[in-house]
DNA sequence: GACACATATTCGCGCAAGCGAATATGTTGC
DNA sequence: GCAACATATTCGCTTGCGCGAATATGTGTC
């Protein structure tokens, strides 16, 4: 994990979001899916990238796969991180996918899937 | 400039290494390519990148082109360039660039540009 | 085993990036 | 005007990216 490919992991909008999300917490695809409002394959697509860039780690739990960001973040990763954290107020798309987020998770839901 | 903008900015260890150095002070292409090592090309054409996408300004002094961050940097982008700041301590290449850099700029030098 | 749901992968495409080599443009000093 | 220096741009090429569409894989349920 170096500096190139971090910001290769941010430089793209939907990535950018997806990294935005689990600065909240461990997320299940289908619902990272419901707030992005893209079409699933481009989802996992860019979940595949991140994984192999070493900016998330998954567990498979029965049906659902959980992202997350890794536990034990190098200084580096995690000062990026941080940065992203201060620097997503500013833009509204950031601002949105937390309303929906939140919204999707005081749901009843009929699973419990990555709280 | 917004947080995709950037992060494609800082997405290429050339550019990366430009910018880095930009946070010293403003600074000529020729010092810049002398830093690098870079085929002048190359480095031009970085420069051109990053002044496209707002990353950087310009001002002609002579025979030479002086390179710098912008002076009002809105707040997106001085998050940004603060990580950076911090991150750059971190590897190697950059801390070698500062090394270069201050021996170039000790310099007896038969030009005074960007100082 | 068949089905439904969740997720991942493959394919074919268009497009932009990054590169070296060559060339063009701008500036200064004679 | 010409030579020398500083910088920018163009060309032709290869490579990787992001996409939608289609398909494959994995997992629970009946």
């Amino acid at each position: 994990m170096n500096l190139v490919r971090i910001h290769e992991c941010l430089c793209d909008r939907t990535r950018l979001r997806v990294v935005h999300l689990l600065l909240q917490g461990p997320l299940c695809v289908c619902h990272l899916q419901e707030v992005l409002g893209e079409p699933q394959a481009k989802v996992s697509r860019h979940l595949a990238y991140l994984r192999r860039s070493g900016m998330v780690e998954t567990e498979r739990d029965g049906k659902w796969v959980i992202y997350r960001l890794p536990e034990r973040r190098p200084p580096l990763l995690e000062t990026n991180l941080a940065c992203l954290q201060d620097c997503a107020a500013e833009e509204a798309v950031f601002r949105r996918d937390l309303q929906k987020l939140s919204k999707i998770r005081g749901l009843p839901g009929r699973r419990r899937a990555a709280l």
